[in-house]
RNA sequence: GGCGCGUUCGUCUAGCGGCCUAGGACGCCGCCCUCUCAAGGCGGAGACCACGGGUUCAAAUCCCGUACGCGCCA
């Protein structure tokens, strides 16, 4: 038995920024390849002559880069200009398709229509009229050569139709779906090769994924209804049709198609704003994809082992911030701290803490509450600064009631032999009982005298970190006697 | 408008004829831990399985309609 090599892709337009849904198709396209040791392919789908841009290629890359779903194949490859599939950007490709073209014509499967989109405009307001489906009525097919040729010679420019059989039915086996059934009389003949001799998408796609030996199209909702189109193409061009898997779109909290008024929808903003790479892909792979144990959380190859296509959903699946970023503490919680750190570097090289002494160690204290990259720098900056942001909260703390204490504090500790924790609670603790003091009258005061905020690491262990030098002199500041 | 797809707690989902008075996770609420905030532990509220008909001894699970949502034709 022959066993076809797996090969996916993902085919974006580059039209602007690879955002969530899209993620989510090449995430699902990259573990499928995976699980089954075959390729995955980046194909750039630049055909939209207007609206593509070399932006938008950079962002799509950097994209996937980022969140580490990486091509076997495609731009930026060792394939990418010699490979057997090269090139993968469909400008690239024009001659090809237009190859295939002129051997559909020849083959009298395709035919030049002349119809302006005046008539077409036409054609459709009629069809509405009379409650028809809008569809091309098909008046090119007959053209008789003498006409054809009076219109050419008119300068005429001619689109390619895709002659699409008038009866019968288009079945699309869809792995995730089930056989879909679709009428071939409701199904039009559509454009292949636009005027200016660029292909649509429906041709240069089938093209392509033949062309590259796509074993299967993992692709979203959206393209199920073009796919009997594409099955008609497959059929008339001889070639075997992959396997087809077609993915719930994702919305927004609110049910609706997600967009940007639901927040960030580009994956480059979620790096901006400090999310881990894996943690949004772990949590990518979660919409729309589950496995029987109600697992959550996946190391990369736990992910690839168990990702299947039967393990897809076919209903919708709204995009929810706040599990996104439980994950993403999730994830950071478990991270070595200094993979943290560099993780985090852009965020603290803009708040000017990278490389500053005693990082790591700050950064320690404050262990497991970083939600995002970026909350690195919020929580460990007190340490650094020469004056404290404080808080309104931190600074009626160290108001009239606590001014005496904090000075008298200072003085003990400063004689203490050891500034580390444990002498340190020991030498506080000391210090409560000696003036009948209650912790909390105690313990807070300090914290807000040495960080400026209420809220933050184990006080002991603060001090230890901040060290004499910084916790006398900011006790003594906050008591007003320096 | 036609065709297609979908419908289990607010959200992601488990479920594939009896184990379901529907399980887990996020979020929410409460308690515990505790020097604060987190983290962690424990518990709680939250789903008449869209609705209506069948099939069956038995249906969230199979079949048929309806509604609603979404996609494609644009």
């Amino acid at each position: 038995m022959t066993t076809t090599k797996v090969r996916t892709r993902f085919a974006p337009s580059p039209t602007g920024y690879l955002h969530i849904g899209g993620a989510r198709t090449a995430l699902f396209n990259w573990l499928f390849a995976r699980h089954h040791g075959g390729t995955f392919v980046l194909r750039i789908e630049d055909t939209d002559e207007v609206r593509s841009t070399h932006d938008s290629v950079d962002a799509i890359l950097e994209s996937l880069r980022w969140l580490g779903v990486a091509w076997d194949e495609g731009p930026e490859t060792l394939e990418a200009d010699r490979g057997p599939y090269a090139p993968y950007f469909q400008m690239k490709r024009l001659q090809s398709y237009r190859d295939r073209a002129r051997k559909l014509l020849e083959a009298g499967k395709a035919y030049p229509c002349y119809c302006t989109k005046e008539e077409l405009d036409e054609m459709r307001r009629l069809a509405q009229l009379e409650k028809r489906p809008p569809r091309y009525d098909g008046r090119c097919r007959r053209l008789a050569d003498e006409k054809r040729r009076e219109l050419e010679a008119a300068g005429k420019k001619a689109v390619l139709r895709f002659r699409m059989p008038d009866e019968g039915t288009t079945m699309v086996p869809d792995l995730i779906r089930g056989n879909v059934h679709f009428e071939n009389a409701l199904l039009q003949d559509f454009v292949i090769m636009k005027a200016s001799g660029v292909p649509t998408y429906n041709f240069a796609c089938v093209i392509d994924d033949h062309a590259m030996e796509i074993s299967h199209v993992i692709r979203g909702d959206e393209h199920l209804s073009n796919t009997p189109s594409q099955l008609q193409l497959y059929a008339a061009l001889g070639f075997k049709a992959p396997l087809f898997a077609h993915l719930s779109m994702i919305l927004g909290p609110d049910g609706a198609k997600l967009s940007k008024r639901h927040g960030a929808t580009s994956v480059l903003e979620y790096r901006d704003q400090g999310y881990y790479p894996k943690a949004l892909r772990n949590y990518l792979a979660l919409l729309g994809w589950a496995t029987t144990e109600s697992q959550e959380l996946f190391e990369e190859e736990e992910l690839f082992r168990k990702f299947s296509i039967e393990g897809c959903q076919k209903s919708p699946a709204s995009f929810d911030p706040a599990k996104l970023l439980w994950m993403d503490g999730e994830y950071l919680r478990k991270l070595p701290v200094q993979e943290l750190l560099d993780a985090a570097k852009p965020f603290l090289e803009k708040a000017g803490l990278w490389g500053k002494p005693g990082l790591e160690k700050v950064a320690t204290l404050e262990r497991e509450k970083y939600k995002l990259l970026s909350d690195v720098p919020k929580l460990v900056d007190f340490f650094f600064k020469d004056e404290l942001d404080w808080t309104e909260k931190a600074k009626k703390l160290v108001g009239d009631g606590s001014r005496t204490i904090l000075g008298d504090l200072a003085a003990e500790l400063s004689k203490l032999p050891s500034f580390t924790a444990k002498p340190l609670e020991e030498a506080i603790r000391g210090f409560c009982s000696a003036k009948s003091l209650k912790t909390s009258q105690v313990f807070h005061p300090v914290r807000a005298a040495v960080s400026g905020r209420t809220e933050g690491p184990s006080l002991f262990d603060m001090l230890e970190v901040l060290g004499r030098e910084k916790v006398i002199e900011r006790l003594r500041k906050a008591a007003g006697s320096n």
